[in-house]
DNA sequence: TATTGTTATACTCTATAACTATA
DNA sequence: TATAGTTATAGAGTATAACAATA
């Protein structure tokens, strides 16, 4: 039996560590796959979804929004901009702040990349019932704050 | 409304590769933390795990159950071996192939690194109920597969 | 003194190609 | 020819420390 929270002997199928870490890889995985046209990858797309959901915020919220070390953020930030898709404004009150902007390209480029990948996260979810999808992403973001 | 599958705008809270990539990652790093006294990373943990639930693999298969490279389970089982914790016998009618067994001090570290890895995955879930544990292990299971 | 962004750096992870020895 | 294991290597991801500008 075992108290609870001490489970006897972890399998490869009933070890929750191991099956978010192989789902996480898979959804990286397939993401990048499908931003390969926008020369784009996983970490750029959520930068832009954040960017996208809330405007305007400063590289350190970034990074704490999205758990990216701060210097990894800004190589992040170097290639959307190159890219044109986002901009850096300077802070109307603290000159140390970098505010992040998504431009009108990076809109319509997120809009696209947007459709790639509902298409790629439908893939991953195929086994799913949509109820169940629901309940995944409730269960996810609960142990995910 | 929209089309079944295809979501209207992608959130931080919603996105379902997001959040499984960043609940991957946390998991990853936790066991990491919690292995560190073993000298050993989750790689190495599940590599224990799955020859110790079906001992006698061959590398290839190792790497296939797992979705890890060849030749980056040469390099973990060179860690374990190293180690002492894992043996590479050889295949009774294939001498290309080499078996992978658990050593009697590598089920001693498993049985350990069990325990850690138990309380941090408690740790990780503790936001779940019981339940609920067990409907997140279902359904990572089959989108995993 | 503390914080934001930045650079440099190192280590891990992932993936590919090429080689060897066997089949 | 094809396969199992190996080596070498390169790119991406992650993390740390140190620095300049600013607070």
């Amino acid at each position: 039996m075992g108290k609870p929270g001490t489970s006897e002997r972890p399998t490869l199928t009933s070890d929750a560590g191991f099956l978010l870490a192989r789902a996480g890889g898979k959804a990286i995985r397939s993401l990048n796959r499908a931003l390969e046209p926008y020369r784009l990858r996983s970490r750029h797309y959520t930068v832009l979804m954040a960017v996208s959901e809330r405007g305007g915020l400063s590289q350190r919220e970034l990074g704490e929004l999205l758990g990216i070390d701060p210097s990894a953020v800004v190589a992040l930030i170097d290639d959307l901009s190159a890219a044109g898709f986002v901009r850096r404004d300077p802070h109307p009150e603290d000159r140390r702040t970098r505010l992040v902007m998504l431009t009108d390209a990076g809109r319509d480029a997120f809009t696209q990349a947007t459709e790639l990948a509902a298409r790629m996260e439908d893939d991953l979810l195929a086994p799913l019932t949509p109820e169940e999808r629901g309940t995944l992403v409730d269960l996810l973001r609960r142990i995910t704050r």
